[in-house]
DNA sequence: GTCTATAGCTAGATAGAC
DNA sequence: GTCTATCTAGCTATAGAC
Protein backbone atom coordinates (compact mmCIF):
# COMPACT_ATOMS: atom_id res chain seq x y z
CA UNK A 1 0.00 0.00 0.00
CA UNK A 2 2.18 3.00 -1.22
CA UNK A 3 -0.23 5.46 -0.14
CA UNK A 4 -2.62 7.44 -2.48
CA UNK A 5 -0.12 9.39 -4.38
CA UNK A 6 -2.26 9.64 -7.81
CA UNK A 7 -0.13 8.11 -10.87
CA UNK A 8 0.92 10.66 -13.21
CA UNK A 9 -0.34 8.03 -16.18
CA UNK A 10 -3.97 8.29 -14.49
CA UNK A 11 -4.55 11.55 -13.41
CA UNK A 12 -3.48 12.77 -17.29
CA UNK A 13 -5.94 10.27 -18.37
CA UNK A 14 -8.70 11.74 -15.97
CA UNK A 15 -7.90 15.12 -17.25
CA UNK A 16 -8.35 13.70 -21.12
CA UNK A 17 -11.71 12.83 -20.40
CA UNK A 18 -12.80 15.40 -18.43
CA UNK A 19 -11.86 17.59 -20.80
CA UNK A 20 -13.57 14.95 -23.69
CA UNK A 21 -16.93 15.48 -21.87
CA UNK A 22 -17.32 18.90 -20.79
CA UNK A 23 -14.84 20.60 -23.29
CA UNK A 24 -12.77 23.69 -22.45
CA UNK A 25 -15.15 25.90 -20.93
CA UNK A 26 -17.36 23.52 -19.71
CA UNK A 27 -14.33 21.58 -17.59
CA UNK A 28 -13.98 24.07 -14.79
CA UNK A 29 -11.15 23.38 -11.91
CA UNK A 30 -13.95 22.07 -9.71
CA UNK A 31 -14.33 19.10 -12.10
CA UNK A 32 -11.54 18.53 -13.13
CA UNK A 33 -10.83 18.30 -8.92
CA UNK A 34 -13.93 15.73 -8.82
CA UNK A 35 -12.66 13.68 -11.60
CA UNK A 36 -9.02 13.32 -10.27
CA UNK A 37 -9.41 13.08 -6.78
CA UNK A 38 -6.88 15.84 -6.45
CA UNK A 39 -7.84 18.97 -4.46
CA UNK A 40 -7.44 22.38 -6.90
CA UNK A 41 -4.41 23.35 -5.27
CA UNK A 42 -2.94 20.09 -5.55
CA UNK A 43 -3.53 20.20 -9.18
CA UNK A 44 -1.83 23.84 -9.82
CA UNK A 45 0.71 22.21 -7.90
CA UNK A 46 1.41 20.22 -10.68
CA UNK A 47 0.14 22.44 -13.59
CA UNK A 48 1.45 25.85 -12.36
CA UNK A 49 -0.15 27.28 -15.12
CA UNK A 50 -3.57 25.53 -14.55
CA UNK A 51 -6.04 25.17 -17.07
CA UNK A 52 -4.43 25.79 -19.92
CA UNK A 53 -0.85 23.69 -19.22
CA UNK A 54 -3.80 20.84 -18.20
CA UNK A 55 -5.04 20.95 -21.47
CA UNK A 56 -1.51 21.19 -23.22
CA UNK A 57 -0.56 18.38 -21.76
CA UNK A 58 -3.41 16.54 -22.54
CA UNK A 59 -3.24 17.26 -26.43
CA UNK A 60 0.67 15.43 -25.74
CA UNK A 61 -0.57 12.56 -24.49
CA UNK A 62 -2.90 12.23 -27.20
CA UNK A 63 0.05 13.17 -29.68
CA UNK A 64 2.11 10.14 -27.90
CA UNK A 65 -1.03 8.12 -28.14
CA UNK A 66 -1.11 8.64 -31.78
CA UNK A 67 2.60 8.05 -31.87
CA UNK A 68 2.10 4.57 -30.33
CA UNK A 69 -1.49 3.45 -32.03
CA UNK A 70 -1.15 4.79 -35.15
CA UNK A 71 1.93 5.81 -36.53
CA UNK A 72 4.26 3.26 -34.76
CA UNK A 73 1.57 0.48 -35.83
CA UNK A 74 1.42 1.67 -39.36
CA UNK A 75 5.41 1.21 -40.02
CA UNK A 76 5.11 -2.28 -38.09
CA UNK A 77 6.61 -4.86 -40.79
CA UNK A 78 6.30 -7.45 -39.05
CA UNK A 79 2.42 -7.24 -39.68
CA UNK A 80 1.00 -7.32 -42.88
CA UNK A 81 -0.37 -3.91 -44.06
CA UNK A 82 -4.20 -5.54 -43.19
CA UNK A 83 -3.34 -6.75 -40.11
CA UNK A 84 -1.48 -2.75 -39.37
CA UNK A 85 -4.87 -1.11 -40.76
CA UNK A 86 -6.88 -3.75 -38.65
CA UNK A 87 -5.32 -2.56 -35.24
CA UNK A 88 -5.00 0.71 -36.06
CA UNK A 89 -8.73 1.01 -36.26
CA UNK A 90 -9.64 -1.29 -32.96
CA UNK A 91 -7.39 1.10 -31.27
CA UNK A 92 -9.36 3.81 -32.71
CA UNK A 93 -12.80 2.56 -31.43
CA UNK A 94 -11.32 1.87 -28.42
CA UNK A 95 -10.33 5.12 -27.53
CA UNK A 96 -13.50 6.95 -28.85
CA UNK A 97 -15.45 3.72 -26.78
CA UNK A 98 -16.96 2.25 -30.31
CA UNK A 99 -18.96 5.85 -30.79
CA UNK A 100 -19.71 7.19 -27.41
CA UNK A 101 -17.16 9.60 -26.47
CA UNK A 102 -16.38 13.23 -27.87
CA UNK A 103 -12.60 13.51 -29.31
CA UNK A 104 -10.65 15.89 -27.29
CA UNK A 105 -9.07 16.97 -30.19
CA UNK A 106 -12.63 18.70 -30.86
CA UNK A 107 -13.94 19.70 -27.55
CA UNK A 108 -10.75 21.71 -26.93
CA UNK A 109 -10.90 23.17 -30.84
CA UNK A 110 -13.97 25.51 -29.03
CA UNK A 111 -13.73 28.53 -26.72
CA UNK A 112 -12.22 31.62 -25.53
CA UNK A 113 -8.56 30.01 -25.83
CA UNK A 114 -9.15 27.95 -28.53
CA UNK A 115 -6.16 29.87 -30.46
CA UNK A 116 -3.48 28.72 -27.85
CA UNK A 117 -4.39 24.56 -28.85
CA UNK A 118 -4.83 25.19 -32.42
CA UNK A 119 -1.48 24.38 -33.43
CA UNK A 120 -1.18 20.91 -30.95
CA UNK A 121 -4.66 19.95 -32.79
CA UNK A 122 -3.13 20.40 -36.37
CA UNK A 123 -0.46 18.40 -35.32
CA UNK A 124 -2.28 15.64 -33.79
CA UNK A 125 -4.28 15.41 -37.45
CA UNK A 126 -1.47 15.37 -39.45
CA UNK A 127 -0.30 12.40 -37.46
CA UNK A 128 -3.57 10.37 -37.58
CA UNK A 129 -3.18 11.45 -41.89
CA UNK A 130 0.54 10.67 -42.11
CA UNK A 131 -0.61 7.14 -40.53
CA UNK A 132 -3.39 5.88 -42.55
CA UNK A 133 -1.54 7.32 -45.76
CA UNK A 134 1.57 5.04 -44.63
CA UNK A 135 -1.06 2.13 -44.65
CA UNK A 136 -2.79 2.93 -47.66
CA UNK A 137 0.98 3.01 -49.68
CA UNK A 138 1.90 -0.49 -48.55
CA UNK A 139 -1.50 -1.68 -49.67
CA UNK A 140 -0.64 -0.56 -52.53
CA UNK A 141 -2.24 2.69 -53.44
CA UNK A 142 -0.28 5.61 -54.50
CA UNK A 143 0.98 7.62 -52.53
CA UNK A 144 -0.87 10.48 -53.63
CA UNK A 145 -4.00 8.89 -53.66
CA UNK A 146 -3.08 7.18 -50.47
CA UNK A 147 -3.10 10.55 -48.72
CA UNK A 148 -6.39 11.76 -50.00
CA UNK A 149 -8.09 9.04 -48.72
CA UNK A 150 -6.34 9.42 -45.51
CA UNK A 151 -7.79 13.12 -45.14
CA UNK A 152 -10.65 11.61 -45.97
CA UNK A 153 -11.05 8.94 -43.42
CA UNK A 154 -9.74 11.61 -40.86
CA UNK A 155 -13.10 14.11 -41.84
CA UNK A 156 -15.37 11.03 -41.30
CA UNK A 157 -13.76 9.58 -38.20
CA UNK A 158 -14.73 13.32 -36.52
CA UNK A 159 -17.88 13.84 -38.75
CA UNK A 160 -19.26 9.78 -37.34
CA UNK A 161 -17.71 11.31 -33.55
CA UNK A 162 -20.12 14.33 -33.76
CA UNK A 163 -22.81 12.52 -35.12
CA UNK A 164 -22.80 9.80 -33.10
CA UNK A 165 -22.60 11.37 -29.50
CA UNK A 166 -24.89 14.27 -30.11
CA UNK A 167 -27.98 11.71 -31.43
CA UNK A 168 -26.39 8.94 -29.68
CA UNK A 169 -26.39 6.58 -31.58
CA UNK A 170 -22.86 4.72 -31.86
CA UNK A 171 -23.57 2.77 -34.87
CA UNK A 172 -22.80 5.79 -36.74
CA UNK A 173 -19.00 6.14 -35.88
CA UNK A 174 -19.08 2.03 -35.92
CA UNK A 175 -19.94 1.67 -39.53
CA UNK A 176 -17.58 4.60 -40.89
CA UNK A 177 -14.93 2.71 -38.75
CA UNK A 178 -16.25 -0.24 -41.25
CA UNK A 179 -15.76 1.41 -44.26
CA UNK A 180 -11.95 2.06 -43.90
CA UNK A 181 -10.70 -0.62 -45.29
CA UNK A 182 -12.46 -0.09 -48.37
CA UNK A 183 -10.94 3.81 -48.55
CA UNK A 184 -7.57 2.11 -48.43
CA UNK A 185 -7.86 -0.85 -50.76
CA UNK A 186 -6.17 -0.31 -54.57
CA UNK B 1 -35.28 56.55 -36.87
CA UNK B 2 -37.42 54.18 -35.47
CA UNK B 3 -34.81 53.70 -32.35
CA UNK B 4 -32.04 51.19 -31.65
CA UNK B 5 -34.98 48.64 -30.67
CA UNK B 6 -32.89 45.54 -32.02
CA UNK B 7 -34.73 43.84 -34.79
CA UNK B 8 -35.67 40.04 -33.16
CA UNK B 9 -34.01 38.71 -36.43
CA UNK B 10 -30.87 40.12 -35.80
CA UNK B 11 -30.80 39.13 -32.47
CA UNK B 12 -31.44 35.54 -32.93
CA UNK B 13 -28.36 35.86 -35.52
CA UNK B 14 -25.92 37.41 -33.12
CA UNK B 15 -27.15 34.68 -30.31
CA UNK B 16 -26.51 31.81 -33.61
CA UNK B 17 -22.49 33.38 -34.28
CA UNK B 18 -21.99 33.45 -30.76
CA UNK B 19 -22.78 30.02 -29.69
CA UNK B 20 -21.36 28.77 -32.89
CA UNK B 21 -18.14 30.53 -31.82
CA UNK B 22 -17.79 30.31 -28.13
CA UNK B 23 -19.59 26.80 -27.54
CA UNK B 24 -22.55 27.22 -24.93
CA UNK B 25 -20.17 27.23 -21.68
CA UNK B 26 -17.38 29.81 -23.32
CA UNK B 27 -20.55 32.06 -24.62
CA UNK B 28 -20.68 33.73 -21.58
CA UNK B 29 -23.83 36.50 -20.50
CA UNK B 30 -21.42 39.59 -20.75
CA UNK B 31 -20.02 37.90 -24.16
CA UNK B 32 -23.80 37.20 -25.36
CA UNK B 33 -24.61 40.98 -24.52
CA UNK B 34 -21.65 42.61 -26.08
CA UNK B 35 -22.25 40.75 -29.18
CA UNK B 36 -25.56 41.41 -29.48
CA UNK B 37 -25.72 45.01 -28.21
CA UNK B 38 -28.25 44.20 -25.43
CA UNK B 39 -27.47 44.65 -21.70
CA UNK B 40 -27.61 41.26 -19.69
CA UNK B 41 -31.37 42.54 -17.84
CA UNK B 42 -32.47 42.83 -21.55
CA UNK B 43 -31.58 39.31 -22.44
CA UNK B 44 -33.69 37.99 -19.58
CA UNK B 45 -36.38 40.14 -20.72
CA UNK B 46 -36.60 38.53 -24.24
CA UNK B 47 -35.84 35.10 -22.38
CA UNK B 48 -36.75 34.79 -18.98
CA UNK B 49 -35.26 31.38 -18.75
CA UNK B 50 -31.79 32.71 -19.30
CA UNK B 51 -28.72 31.61 -21.31
CA UNK B 52 -30.66 27.60 -22.33
CA UNK B 53 -33.53 29.40 -23.29
CA UNK B 54 -31.28 31.11 -25.87
CA UNK B 55 -29.40 27.93 -27.03
CA UNK B 56 -33.26 26.55 -27.36
CA UNK B 57 -34.17 29.76 -29.60
CA UNK B 58 -30.96 29.42 -31.78
CA UNK B 59 -31.90 25.65 -32.13
CA UNK B 60 -34.90 27.17 -33.52
CA UNK B 61 -33.60 29.58 -35.89
CA UNK B 62 -31.02 26.39 -37.36
CA UNK B 63 -34.35 24.34 -37.37
CA UNK B 64 -36.09 27.20 -39.48
CA UNK B 65 -32.90 28.28 -41.43
CA UNK B 66 -33.07 24.27 -42.47
CA UNK B 67 -36.78 24.39 -43.71
CA UNK B 68 -35.73 27.06 -46.17
CA UNK B 69 -32.63 26.32 -47.62
CA UNK B 70 -32.71 22.48 -47.53
CA UNK B 71 -36.26 20.84 -47.46
CA UNK B 72 -37.85 23.22 -49.67
CA UNK B 73 -35.61 24.04 -52.18
CA UNK B 74 -34.91 20.03 -51.94
CA UNK B 75 -38.85 19.23 -52.84
CA UNK B 76 -38.95 22.50 -55.63
CA UNK B 77 -40.40 21.35 -58.69
CA UNK B 78 -39.75 24.21 -60.61
CA UNK B 79 -36.13 23.38 -60.37
CA UNK B 80 -34.04 20.14 -62.00
CA UNK B 81 -32.60 18.28 -59.25
CA UNK B 82 -29.42 18.91 -60.57
CA UNK B 83 -30.05 22.67 -59.57
CA UNK B 84 -31.76 21.98 -56.18
CA UNK B 85 -28.16 20.22 -55.48
CA UNK B 86 -26.49 23.24 -56.83
CA UNK B 87 -28.27 25.32 -54.67
CA UNK B 88 -28.41 24.11 -51.26
CA UNK B 89 -24.82 23.68 -51.64
CA UNK B 90 -24.82 27.15 -52.23
CA UNK B 91 -26.41 27.98 -49.02
CA UNK B 92 -24.34 25.31 -46.79
CA UNK B 93 -21.59 27.33 -48.03
CA UNK B 94 -23.04 30.77 -47.01
CA UNK B 95 -23.79 29.37 -43.58
CA UNK B 96 -20.33 27.90 -42.34
CA UNK B 97 -18.91 31.16 -44.36
CA UNK B 98 -16.78 29.00 -46.47
CA UNK B 99 -15.45 26.64 -44.46
CA UNK B 100 -14.45 28.98 -41.06
CA UNK B 101 -17.50 29.18 -38.91
CA UNK B 102 -18.03 26.46 -36.64
CA UNK B 103 -21.67 24.64 -36.68
CA UNK B 104 -23.27 25.50 -33.85
CA UNK B 105 -25.56 21.77 -33.47
CA UNK B 106 -21.66 20.60 -32.66
CA UNK B 107 -20.80 23.62 -30.18
CA UNK B 108 -23.90 22.95 -28.68
CA UNK B 109 -23.73 19.03 -28.08
CA UNK B 110 -20.83 19.73 -25.52
CA UNK B 111 -20.88 20.75 -22.18
CA UNK B 112 -22.56 20.68 -18.94
CA UNK B 113 -26.06 21.25 -20.35
CA UNK B 114 -25.49 19.25 -23.66
CA UNK B 115 -28.44 16.89 -22.65
CA UNK B 116 -31.18 19.60 -22.72
CA UNK B 117 -30.11 20.28 -26.45
CA UNK B 118 -29.56 16.38 -27.89
CA UNK B 119 -32.97 16.50 -29.56
CA UNK B 120 -33.54 19.61 -31.39
CA UNK B 121 -29.87 18.98 -32.46
CA UNK B 122 -30.37 15.39 -33.38
CA UNK B 123 -33.77 16.83 -35.12
CA UNK B 124 -31.60 19.33 -37.35
CA UNK B 125 -29.56 16.17 -38.28
CA UNK B 126 -32.24 14.61 -39.02
CA UNK B 127 -33.98 17.35 -40.98
CA UNK B 128 -30.68 18.27 -43.40
CA UNK B 129 -30.44 14.03 -44.07
CA UNK B 130 -33.98 14.35 -45.53
CA UNK B 131 -33.22 16.98 -47.80
CA UNK B 132 -29.99 15.72 -49.31
CA UNK B 133 -31.74 11.72 -49.81
CA UNK B 134 -34.70 13.30 -51.26
CA UNK B 135 -32.74 15.28 -53.72
CA UNK B 136 -30.69 11.79 -54.02
CA UNK B 137 -33.88 10.04 -54.85
CA UNK B 138 -35.26 12.87 -58.11
CA UNK B 139 -31.30 12.47 -59.49
CA UNK B 140 -32.27 8.56 -59.78
CA UNK B 141 -30.94 6.78 -56.99
CA UNK B 142 -32.99 3.95 -55.29
CA UNK B 143 -34.81 5.01 -51.34
CA UNK B 144 -32.24 3.40 -49.55
CA UNK B 145 -29.04 4.49 -51.31
CA UNK B 146 -29.80 8.18 -51.44
CA UNK B 147 -30.90 7.53 -47.54
CA UNK B 148 -27.42 6.12 -47.13
CA UNK B 149 -25.72 8.73 -49.09
CA UNK B 150 -27.41 11.35 -47.78
CA UNK B 151 -26.10 10.28 -44.32
CA UNK B 152 -22.64 10.05 -45.25
CA UNK B 153 -22.77 14.08 -46.94
CA UNK B 154 -24.17 14.67 -43.43
CA UNK B 155 -21.09 13.05 -41.66
CA UNK B 156 -18.94 14.46 -44.28
CA UNK B 157 -19.88 17.78 -43.19
CA UNK B 158 -19.50 17.57 -40.25
CA UNK B 159 -15.90 16.29 -40.15
CA UNK B 160 -14.93 18.66 -42.49
CA UNK B 161 -15.81 21.59 -40.48
CA UNK B 162 -14.43 20.50 -37.59
CA UNK B 163 -11.18 19.69 -39.61
CA UNK B 164 -11.14 22.87 -41.58
CA UNK B 165 -11.85 25.28 -38.29
CA UNK B 166 -9.38 23.59 -35.93
CA UNK B 167 -6.60 23.66 -38.73
CA UNK B 168 -7.59 27.31 -40.36
CA UNK B 169 -7.99 24.84 -43.55
CA UNK B 170 -10.94 26.47 -44.93
CA UNK B 171 -10.09 24.32 -48.20
CA UNK B 172 -10.65 20.97 -46.31
CA UNK B 173 -14.50 21.96 -46.13
CA UNK B 174 -15.25 23.64 -49.77
CA UNK B 175 -13.45 19.77 -50.62
CA UNK B 176 -15.89 18.16 -49.50
CA UNK B 177 -18.55 20.28 -50.38
CA UNK B 178 -17.79 19.77 -54.30
CA UNK B 179 -17.34 15.57 -53.57
CA UNK B 180 -21.29 15.68 -52.74
CA UNK B 181 -23.06 15.54 -56.28
CA UNK B 182 -20.68 12.82 -57.16
CA UNK B 183 -22.47 11.09 -54.13
CA UNK B 184 -25.86 11.88 -55.27
CA UNK B 185 -25.29 10.88 -58.63
CA UNK B 186 -26.70 7.44 -59.40
C1' DG C 1 2.88 16.57 -2.52
C1' DT C 2 -1.54 17.27 -0.67
C1' DC C 3 -4.40 19.70 1.96
C1' DT C 4 -7.78 23.73 4.09
C1' DA C 5 -8.88 28.29 3.65
C1' DT C 6 -9.57 32.17 1.16
C1' DA C 7 -8.61 36.01 -2.00
C1' DG C 8 -10.36 38.34 -6.03
C1' DC C 9 -13.03 38.01 -9.77
C1' DT C 10 -16.65 36.77 -13.10
C1' DA C 11 -20.55 33.92 -13.79
C1' DG C 12 -25.77 33.72 -14.21
C1' DA C 13 -29.66 35.92 -12.57
C1' DT C 14 -32.94 39.70 -10.42
C1' DA C 15 -34.94 44.27 -8.62
C1' DG C 16 -36.53 48.33 -9.70
C1' DA C 17 -35.92 53.09 -12.02
C1' DC C 18 -37.07 55.19 -16.34
C1' DG D 1 -38.18 47.44 -23.50
C1' DT D 2 -33.86 48.91 -21.84
C1' DC D 3 -31.18 50.34 -18.42
C1' DT D 4 -28.03 50.66 -13.76
C1' DA D 5 -27.13 48.43 -9.74
C1' DT D 6 -26.70 44.48 -7.19
C1' DC D 7 -27.13 39.60 -5.33
C1' DT D 8 -25.31 35.07 -4.75
C1' DA D 9 -22.82 31.36 -6.43
C1' DG D 10 -19.26 29.73 -8.91
C1' DC D 11 -14.90 30.53 -11.08
C1' DT D 12 -9.50 30.65 -11.37
C1' DA D 13 -5.79 31.09 -8.63
C1' DT D 14 -2.84 31.62 -4.32
C1' DA D 15 -1.13 31.36 0.66
C1' DG D 16 0.46 28.68 3.97
C1' DA D 17 -0.09 24.54 7.28
C1' DC D 18 1.23 19.78 7.44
Amino acid sequence: MRAQKIDAEDLGNKLFETFSLLGYDGASMEALSAATGLKKASLYHRFPNGKKEMAQHVLGIVEQWIQDNVIAVSKNKELKPEARLKKVIASVNQLYHGGSSNCVLRTLSIGSDADDFQEGISHCFDLTIDGFAHIGRDLGLPADTARKRAKQINILIQGALVVSVATREPGVFRNVLAQIPALLTP
